[in-house]
DNA sequence: AAATCGGGGTG
DNA sequence: CACCCAGATTT
């Protein structure tokens, strides 16, 4: 239990490590608020090396608050794409024009000012705080609900909120005690790299390498493998959709999509719900008005999100403008369908520098002569774009 | 309190 | 395949 545990013993160890062991980041070599905000908000629920690369070309891109604040949502999606929870991205620039408006642009010091800010949680409010300036509040995230259930033996399902919460209290006892040692940011990060590192959630944690190894109730009780307890997660719901590739000689078909719900914003290659065959797709063609020349089945294809899984069935379709055969009205009719379905048809040099299209489409991406998600940013390093 | 919101790494 | 990741917001 957390609290039958004396939580000071774990502080200078922990520092101690944390000097050796500090991991070299990015955000770790110029911690000013900005970029302490941006890589913190970019490392929710995504691991350090996935960030590292974006994290480098948002500043580099969007230098301060003011460039943010002012930088236009198609930019910030395309800045993001590939990083997924793209509300995040939003929830930056809001933030940032509220820094501008109500704090002269500068980025708040204290605990509950962040937290009014746009996508600033409790997480992100302490992690801001404590290593940007230093302030002694905590900042309890996945890695330390894990850490500190362990060295603690306490059994609580960290997934309730009241845990997190009593979890939050009791390091700020730690970290706001009259004559404590705690170094805010050195503490904060240090839990978290412990559980990075160390303590890591897949597979048996490197007991030897830990700085509590003496002291770890978890591992005096042989209990580290059932900790942390967590509620299962409700399984995924399957949808099944039809993903058409529709192109002429040198453009291909995508759409925007709704600007509210899952990739909110996000531009996708067209698609229909549930699987339809080759004469389906052929007569949904015709009545956006384009003359089909050909059409290829592609590889099923599969995609998984949190809580969804889509599960695509390809086509590539190939087509001409319908030629002046068309009488005038009818001409009108299909002009209005396709405004209705809002497809906008780019070239592949444009799919790729202005569109942010989500790496759920990756399996097709290269019938449209472009990449997406890992693949796309790996090819972007090497070539040092 | 539960659902929503991405994408990739790992055993 | 399941689980998890430097979570926040909406319902």
């Amino acid at each position: 239990m957390i609290d039958d545990f004396n939580l000071e013993l774990i502080v200078q160890p922990l520092q101690d490590w944390f000097a050796g062991h500090a991991r070299v980041l990015p955000w770790r070599e110029d911690p000013r608020p900005y970029y302490v905000w941006i890589s913190e908000i970019m490392l929710q629920q995504t691991r350090v090396e996935a960030v590292k690369g974006y994290f480098e070309r948002f500043i580099t891109e969007l230098p301060d608050v003011k460039a943010l604040a002012e930088c236009r949502e198609d930019k910030l999606l395309k800045l993001w794409e590939g990083l997924g929870y793209y509300n995040r991205v939003r929830n930056l620039n809001a933030a940032a024009i509220q820094i501008m408006e109500a704090y002269d642009g500068r980025i708040p010091d204290d605990y509950q000012e962040l937290l009014k800010l746009k996508g600033i949680g409790h997480y992100t409010a302490g992690a801001i705080a404590s290593i940007a300036y230093g302030k002694p509040v905590p900042a309890v995230d996945g890695n330390v609900l894990r850490v500190i259930s362990r060295v603690t033996c306490d059994d609580s399902d960290i997934m309730k909120q009241s845990v997190r919460n009593h979890m939050e209290e009791k390091l700020a006892e730690v970290m706001q005690a009259e004559h404590t040692t705690v170094i805010p940011g050195v503490f904060n990060q240090a839990l978290m790299e412990l559980g990075a590192t160390v303590c890591v959630p897949n597979g048996m944690p490197h007991c030897m390498e830990c700085p509590w190894q003496n002291l770890c109730e978890a591992k005096k009780r042989g209990c580290i493998e059932s900790l942390p307890v967590k509620k299962k997660a409700k399984s995924r719901r399957i949808e099944e959709m039809t993903v058409l590739v529709i192109r002429d000689d040198e453009k291909v078909a995508i759409h925007k999509r709704s600007a509210s719900g899952l990739l909110a914003g996000l531009y996708e290659l067209p698609n229909l719900p549930g699987y339809m065959d080759t004469e389906a797709v052929l007569s949904y063609i015709r009545e956006l008005g384009y003359a089909p020349i050909r059409i290829t089945p592609l590889a099923d294809a599969k995609h998984i999100f949190s809580h969804v899984e889509w599960r695509m069935k390809g086509y590539v379709v190939s087509i001409e403008e319908p030629g002046n055969e068309l009488s005038a009205e009818d001409a009108r009719y299909y002009k209005e369908q396709r405004k209705k379905k809002k497809l906008v048809f780019v070239d592949a040099e444009d799919a790729k520098e202005r569109y942010a299209i989500p790496a759920a489409f990756a399996a097709y991406a290269g019938y449209m002569n472009i990449r997406l998600g890992k693949e796309a940013f790996d090819k972007k390093e090497e070539t040092g774009a």
